[in-house]
DNA sequence: AATGAATGAGGATTCATTCAT
DNA sequence: GATGAATGAATCCTCATTCAT
């Protein structure tokens, strides 16, 4: 029947839009900060009116939510795909900041949100709520290596909370020192890098 | 004479007001991120008119620039009281962590402000510009720092810019995941693991 | 069908909102001139809020400019219709000031608005730039009813476009002296005294 | 004694700081219009601190008009010393546009600053109180000017009022189409222009 | 006499959001 | 579904004026 290709054409387009305004978001959203964004700006850069943002998001925070969502959702799945065929926990470990590297060579603009948001206790409390759930279990998870890593000899003992946020630091810290454009190889090798001195600092000799 | 009484009186005064202002748009600066702020909410903390302000500092820009360069020349002080009687690179690099640390613990809003700013390019570009060369120095400085512990052996051959920035980042990072009220100690704690994990990722074995 | 009809009603609407803002920012532009003119002022008396003036125009200069631009082209459009019949240079000539008696019986503020930008060298700056392609056309074309009217023996010799500006002096100077409330027809004896002793001040003997 | 010679000094220097904030004043309002003219810039211009602007003058609109009165003094002086040795009415009419190109070449600001009153009620009603005393003798002798000229059968009949309007607005239009920098010579050039075309306009055949 | 300092009031402009269609 | 139009509220900044000294 007609319907259905109608139907299906019109969710097509529907979520092509959506595609269109977080992307359109992400950048203004990601080179201006939240407050110096405004839906005018998002809804040209999108090529839609304004309202339509607004039929598509309650309001600017929940755009900028669901960006951040996606973003997140985005670098989890890359870090999955990184650790597919790796059981050793060290390993895995090493793998986070190259993946870090990746994904901020390709979205330089959610590590400018990311400490955006740090900086900001409102906008932080709102995000923390939506997405904390997301997080927190790659949180676990990344924790729980270096857990396994400690039992089995490999790292010295130290807080294995403590130590995830030492090695978040380092990979978010690409975003606070350095700032695009720059060269893909670059960021891998400060990844490398970034990688072999934390590993270092944190095996049993 | 009395003139010269009124006439300290008045510069004591100027000094204070000046110091209030800067006081109260740290504290909002900080907590709300710059476009979240306005000079209203700090004239009222500071329990000025909105115009005083205007009086003091050209413009918002102007005074969230005066902010940070208080800032960083406090955190510069306190880093030279730090390496007063020190003059072992590597023991002056473990200091850095710490006195991240204590004005950390005393301006935890200073970390915030540098993070919102790093986010906004506009707003970067702009502060970077005036406090760039209050704080290259210091930068500098603390990269001969790892090159003289390389040059003597002490650690391992890495690019000291690069170091820089990595040790940059976990100090910054305890603005990132760390909010406020924390307690001094734990920071400080934080701080020695931050310092052992590096000198031991990069010293030479 | 209906839509038609919707679009149509719309951009009446529109057209009569603009228009409304047109008459409300010449009222008091004309009135207070421009620095003593606030959108605030010319939002009420358009019974519409302060924000939708700027929906229609984007700033207060450019709210300015497009409501001289009105006022010039309404003049004109007098002048060509007082000219329709008349071949005759200075029958043409001795018209002007007639046109400029009524348009001023009709619109003193034009007048008020004109000298006020005169006295304002930015302000006038601005106007210029965008008015002045149309006023010139006008003004050469004026001149060159000087010109006919000398090849023709009919004036003396005198430099076109020095009598222009005399001559533009004499109209414009009815809004120095004269302030309204003012009756047509006071308006049109003094306009017809213009005409007869610059006309008779030129003519040939 | 001593105490008059400082008194006398005093007296200077209170003179002397007058006048720079006269000719400040003229200078700024003249190009920058009333509204557009602040007191710190004036002050500044004068080299005073403001709080002496309103130590000498009650208030922005005091200044203005002292401004202003000064000026007309200034052009009334002279058109005294052109009429002199003048006694045929033509002759002292005929010297009034000279007089006025002579004083346009010097103080072009005058002009414009009375162009801006005109379009501004409000202050065009303050300075009238102020001013029409000082004005209103000097309209009067002229339109006893033209008066004579009549009833010597000199010039035609006309209402004298109209006839000062008339001849006002030739010399004040210089300041209409005129704008600074101009050579004296033109002005003066301009002026004569101006008499010969409405002398010639009034005259009897 | 002169002025540094302080400010209330006001002005241009922006913006997130709503609503009628 | 999509959007043009409208706006209240807020924001940065200016300025005439006052006041204490």
């Amino acid at each position: 029947m007609k319907k259905v290709h109608l139907q299906l054409r019109r969710e097509r387009e529907k979520q092509a839009r959506i595609q269109a305004i977080l992307e359109a978001g992400l950048k203004i959203f990601g080179s201006q900060g939240y407050h110096g964004t405004s839906m005018d700006a998002i809804a040209e850069a999108a090529e839609l009116g304004k309202a339509t943002l607004y039929y598509y998001f309650k309001s600017k925070d929940e755009l900028l939510l669901a960006i951040l969502q996606h973003g997140i959702l985005d670098f989890f799945e890359r870090l999955d795909a990184a650790w597919e065929n790796v059981s050793d926990p060290l390993q895995k470990l090493e793998a986070v900041p190259n993946v870090g590297a990746e994904f901020f060579a390709l979205h330089p603009d959610y590590f400018k949100l990311y400490h955006y948001l740090t900086a900001h206790p409102v906008l932080r409390e709102k995000a923390f709520q939506k997405l904390h759930p997301l997080i927190v279990e790659k949180v676990r998870l990344i924790q729980s290596l270096f857990q396994e890593a400690m039992e089995h000899g490999l790292i010295e003992v130290f807080d294995p909370n403590e130590l995830t946020e030492i090695f978040g630091s380092l990979i978010m810290g690409m975003g606070l020192f350095t700032h695009p454009p720059v060269q893909s190889s670059v960021l891998k090798q400060k990844a490398k890098l970034i990688a072999t001195i934390f590993m270092n600092g944190i095996r049993k000799k």
